[in-house]
DNA sequence: GTTATAATTGAACATATGTTCAAATGTTAT
DNA sequence: ATAACATTTGAACATATGTTCAATTATAAC
């Protein structure tokens, strides 16, 4: 199961497994490490899809996809405060989902760009099959 | 900005805006109530979103994106405890996003199908861009 | 049967999360 | 200036989350 050239390979993917535990698959676990999306990557990916992961926010996205909407609108359609619709609003757009823009005293607030209607409509083929 | 015709739509959407809110634009706020995602499908979007939203999770993913593996080959790769990965697995399971297949002693994790792979292929791209 | 291996389960812990409340910005009109 | 409006901010709270540890199940070999 572990060849020779197998047991030849670079240090650096070796040091990154930790000793003592069980090896039932060495050149998976090589390959793995070697394919690995980079940490940071990772975390931003994580924290996008952490975003994505509560209801109050895919709502909000979902009510964008139609178009445009101030914080009070959404409130009324959501039936939370302000307050809890803006602290939500500033995670999106933290994360690239939504964007805003100012007329007079509103904030109109969309889906930053096309890739975020998509993430929903993937999700929703995933639940849905 | 409200017409008569506006103000004379079913009872049912009105009574799902909370009394004594601030209404900007209530037609936009009918629409969204209209077009707005069945609560059951929000709630499980949310559930798949969640559990992508952990480095963790999508570590395990993009391991088994390359290949079927068993629990302490990803133990080895992630360098936690078999016991973590397993609890890991289980919400993945649960959410349909990997299967396992067991040969003897050893269960083999894999995706669940392609949808997978195109959720972590979606994401990636957005916060690449 | 016993022993060893692969994985799961449940309790416990520290940390993170979502909402509310009260107070503070920023903008427009008077 | 002042007042009113739209939204944001920070602190506080209860709840949820990820990992570890110890104990348990399940399979295979002896």
């Amino acid at each position: 199961m572990t060849s020779p050239t197998e047991k030849a390979t670079d240090k650096k993917e070796e040091e990154k497994i930790p000793r003592g535990c069980r090896l039932v698959h060495l050149e998976r676990v090589r390959r793995a490490i070697r394919e690995a999306i980079e940490p940071r990557e990772i975390d931003r990916l994580a924290e996008t899809y952490k975003v994505l992961g509560d209801p109050t926010r895919l709502r909000i996205l979902a009510a964008l996809g139609g178009g445009e909407m101030c914080v009070c609108d959404l409130a009324a359609f959501l039936g939370l405060t302000e307050s809890a619709v803006s602290h939500q609003l500033r995670r999106l757009k933290d994360t690239a989902l939504v964007k805003c823009r100012r007329e007079g005293k509103v904030l109109y607030y969309s889906l930053d760009d096309a890739h975020v209607a998509q993430l929903v409509s993937v999700g929703l083929a995933h639940v849905r099959e």
